[in-house]
RNA sequence: GGCUCCAUGGUCAAGCGGUUAAGACAUCGCCCUUUCACGGCGGUAACACGGGUUCGAUUCCCGUUGGAGUCACCA
């Protein structure tokens, strides 16, 4: 038995799509979930759509999401090149293409732009359909020799039947046919010579080995023309795996500039590789339990493609989000503080603490650009509204605020042990004579001493970093609030 | 528009002829609490519709409706 061989052919034009890395990471796993091998072949026939750098994106984003190939330009395994460019140059796409044109299954199409366009019949939604008519098929063998020796410009065509049907299997969608006559001749070889995608990914799937074509779903419609070319050439046809779309909430396929769009941008907003790699997985697979937090590893022992689901999933940002936390939540002090800190001190300039404050702030965001609005009150006291004094379950008001920090106030200047534990006692012991609920102590002090109605922390750890000067000077300023609203 | 695919709560989803139709996110409520958050507990919420097949359909078949994809010298 052998064993799978998966394949994941990018296209170097730009930042790593979410769909395509789905489609990567699933390729991935069933191929390293049977103890076969992951190739990275870089697709990159489209010279117009090229962009530089995007070939270090792709290595980039493989290595950060941990899915390493076994194979790829930068690791020979014996079926190279696997960068289609270099490919070309070998000359093997033009061969094969001419290796059909002697069997019938396609041929030269002299055809220019101009003639193309004069076959636009219809128009739907604002897309020309175009159908060839197979016109270059009636040349003979003499006038293709003529336009070739004249240096005329050509591509090479599939030549599909226009009767009958074909039908292909794919693991998951099941038997798929569809009548010949919708197959367009489609071009295998561009006039610039280079193949099209349609045609290297067949050429390159088998001569590289790949057992397994894992792909989107948008290509379940033109599979049955790949499938023409496997017969037409006498190769075993693959293995076909075709993956559910990604949406977004409009449940259209995923577009740029959707803010989800790309690896890249999820990372720049703060989200974790893993979290990323973990939630995309979800989306179209679940396995035979409930779990839901999946290290990469976990997830090669638990995939089985068989579980993957047929119909559309909508990429929500807010399950996302969800999940980051969980990460966030999992990762321990060190790193958490180390991954944090750039965050941190965006908002923070003083001299504070902020390991401690990294900790508080740890369990209560779920991406690190939380960080900002949750901390900046350690730096600056905010204005803030004294209508944030009065709680109601902690039964206080504005007046009885001013009270109690008017009590407390030289308690604090007294106070020398300004850590967490010490302030607290004295809190609890003040509240005790006063014969009240702590919270109503507890509610204007931190509220003063933060300005804000929602803190990462209670009263007593937030005086504990801010020190003791900074203390009485905030909840100077309280009182000083208080008694101009009471009044 | 042709062709193809899809159809369980707002979202991700389990289910594969007989279930009180799981679970997660979101949402709502309660508890905990030095506020919020975290955590704990609980609630609201779904088989698109119509025909079959069957003793029995969410599950199988057909149709309808809805949604999506595709129809390039882009991948």
């Amino acid at each position: 038995m052998t064993k799978i061989r998966t394949r994941y052919a990018p296209s170097p034009t730009g930042r790593m799509h979410v769909g395509n890395l789905r489609s990567a990471l699933y390729e991935f796993l069933i191929a390293k979930h049977d103890g076969g091998s992951f190739m990275l072949r870089i697709e990159d026939t489209d010279q117009e759509r090229y962009v530089e750098g995007a070939v270090d994106i792709i290595y980039r984003t493989m290595e950060k999401t941990g899915m390493i190939h076994d194979e790829g330009p930068d690791k020979d395994g014996g079926v190279g090149p696997y960068v289609q460019s270099e490919r070309m140059k070998t000359g093997i796409y033009m061969k094969y293409a001419k290796e059909l044109v002697e069997k019938g299954e396609a041929y030269y199409c002299f055809c220019d732009k101009e003639r193309l366009a004069s076959l636009k019949t219809e128009v739907v939604e604002g897309k020309e359909i175009t159908v060839y008519d197979k016109h270059c098929l009636s040349l003979s063998k003499e006038e293709v020799e003529a336009n070739l020796a004249a240096g005329k410009p050509f591509v090479i065509r599939q030549n599909n039947p226009t009767e009958g049907t074909t039908t292909f299997h794919d693991e998951l969608y099941g038997d798929i046919t569809v009548d010949n006559s919708e197959l367009d001749d489609m071009i295998l070889i561009k006039s610039d010579g280079y193949p099209t995608y349609n045609f290297a990914n067949v050429v390159d799937d088998h001569t590289m080995n790949i057992t397994h074509v894992v792909r989107g779903n948008e290509y379940l419609s033109s599979s049955p023309k790949y499938v023409r070319l496997y017969d037409a050439f006498g190769w075993d046809v693959p293995v076909y795996v075709h993956l559910p779309l990604i949406t977004d909430e409009n449940h259209k396929k995923l577009s740029k500039r959707s803010g989800h769009s790309s690896f890249e941008d999820l990372l720049d907003q703060g989200f974790l590789a893993e979290a990323v790699v973990n939630y995309i997985a979800l989306l179209g697979w679940s396995p035979e339990d409930n779990r839901e937090i999946f290290s990469l590893d976990e997830l090669i022992k638990e995939f089985d493609y068989h579980r993957i689901s047929k119909s559309p999933a909508v990429f929500d940002m807010v399950k996302l989000k969800w999940m980051n936390g969980e990460y966030l939540k999992a990762m321990n002090d060190e790193k958490f503080y180390e991954m944090a800190l750039p965050y941190l001190k965006e908002a923070i300039t003083k001299p504070l603490d902020l390991k401690k404050i990294a900790a508080m702030v740890k369990t209560r965001i779920e991406v690190f650009p939380d960080i900002k609005e949750l901390v900046d009150f350690f730096e600056e006291l905010p204005e803030y509204d004294t209508a944030m004094y009065t709680h109601k379950k902690m039964k206080t008001d504005e007046a009885s605020s001013l009270e109690v920090l008017e009590e407390i106030l030289p308690l604090l200047k007294e106070q020398e042990d300004y850590s967490n534990d010490a302030l607290y006692q004295m809190l609890l012991g003040f509240v005790e004579k006063k014969g009240c609920k702590n919270g109503y102590v507890m509610w204007p002090i931190r509220t003063a001493v933060s300005g804000k109605q929602m803190t990462p922390a209670g009263a007593t750890e937030i005086m504990e970093i801010i020190g003791k000067e900074e203390t009485i000077k905030r909840v100077e300023k309280g009182i000083e609030l208080l008694k101009n609203a009471v009044k």
